[in-house]
DNA sequence: TGTTCAAACCTGTATATACAAGTTGAGGTA
DNA sequence: TACCTCAACTTGTATATACAGGTTTGAACA
């Protein structure tokens, strides 16, 4: 990183992950920081709130700052990347496409697209990964008349989300979330045991009337949570 | 806000909905604020950093600040109460209260809350029932400041979440759902194998600046499920 | 006229200093 | 022993100061 503070945040995460520091332990104070690092205590501090913003540390006055257990969050109220969560955590975005293909879909897909049951519809399955670390599995169909040129992207560099929302706007969206119990092939991409629990958010999109994807989202339950903050109408928005 | 550089943000959240600034409107520069409000710039440069990164301004060195595009707020979301869901299902809901006490609350339910460590809280766990089902395991917390006359309520008769709406207006709350296993007691009390996920939400909420209540429901995860619409999606994506 | 360059803004970062407030533990007192 | 107080630590906030770098504007110059 190309400021300072960037760089004490990056040496924080390393520490976390290379000293094997678990999920609780105490950190090295602030001064301490300072000492070992010979920037100021602003700097310091600066970098070591971000990271409690970003959720991997906890901080409290008087008693230290700590690891936090390493869990991602997601917002059900908006609909971002997965891309764009990972970024807002400091982590890194990878994936690698398992499945792209022009077929034929299930009965319930295509009747959720409108479609003669002849027609085929885009088919991709995509592994989602934070800092190398299995984050989410995507199963996803998107209809060949929203997206035509859906199958000629690269998703290892693109999101299918990013590539929706660039081509076609996102009029609605319905989530329904679920958990489950992952199979045994869903387990292994994600580098779970078998009776980890996973969330699992379907997510339909809507542009005008017609449905453009359908997505079937499935996250590893001891490392991603879902958040979701609500404010009443009518009332001025509070800040923080 | 008790903080300073709360109320800068406050301010200028206020002045970007009073005055009707519209998106893309520029906003005073830090010195102009400086000025205006009698803080040090880097009281005003913490806050309009951290409106940044919320996402309701846009700033770019040399030119100034600016309103970004809204973005979604929780709409279609609605602070309800289970004894209201299952009636929109057609289900009779029925609850029994298995613990009532006011007592000092851990610490991980004291930092949310924010209060001192030696504080007591209400505490309360409901087992809610729809057709003679369990549904839903409400472990949950309440402020003594809020809801004083929280344990006199009878809630197989009302349900917490209606008697808190009475008592205060929650003006924010925030979701957290998980995918977990139950404990075994969790999975004896809801009549399930200790092997079935649960869909686990914290919700927590707000009157004011204050946190009035922290709840823990525990869902069976082959029984219920969480639904979300959102329309006007990605009306206008962050920039950048 | 057209170009260049400097001044005057803006945000972004880094530092030293200061005080407030929460927590812990040591040591003294009743 | 039981209790109290205080010192020493922690994080959280606020300030003044400084410099780096982007952007715009306008004046001086060829």
């Amino acid at each position: 990183m190309s400021t300072l503070y960037g760089a004490v945040k990056h040496h924080v995460l390393s520490v976390i992950e290379d000293k094997s520091y678990g999920a609780g332990d105490k950190l090295p104070s602030e001064s301490a920081l300072v000492k070992k690092l010979g920037v100021s205590r602003m700097t310091v501090n600066r970098a070591l709130r971000e990271l409690t913003k970003e959720g991997h540390i906890i901080r409290r006055a008087g008693m230290g700052s700590f690891v936090a257990s390493r869990r991602m969050r997601g917002s059900a109220a908006d609909i971002i990347s997965i891309r764009a969560e990972l970024a807002s955590r400091s982590e890194i975005w990878s994936a690698s496409v398992l499945l792209r293909e022009e077929v034929v879909p299930p009965v319930a897909v295509h009747e959720a697209f409108g479609s003669p049951s002849t027609a085929t519809a885009f088919h991709v399955m995509i592994l989602h990964e934070g800092n190398g670390l299995p984050i989410e599995l995507e199963d996803r169909w998107v209809s060949t008349l929203i997206a035509p040129g859906m199958l000629a992207q690269d998703y290892s560099v693109l999101t299918t989300t990013e590539y929706l929302l660039a081509v076609a706007p996102l009029l609605r969206a319905e989530h329904v979330v679920r958990a489950v119990v992952p199979s045994e092939e869903q387990a292994a991409l994600l580098n779970i045991s078998p009776v980890t629990p996973c969330l699992e958010i379907s997510r339909t999109t809507w542009t005008g009337d017609k449905v453009a994807s359908f997505a079937r989202l499935l996250y590893p339950g001891d490392r991603y949570e879902l958040t979701a903050k609500f404010s009443n109408v009518g009332a001025n928005a509070r800040a923080e």
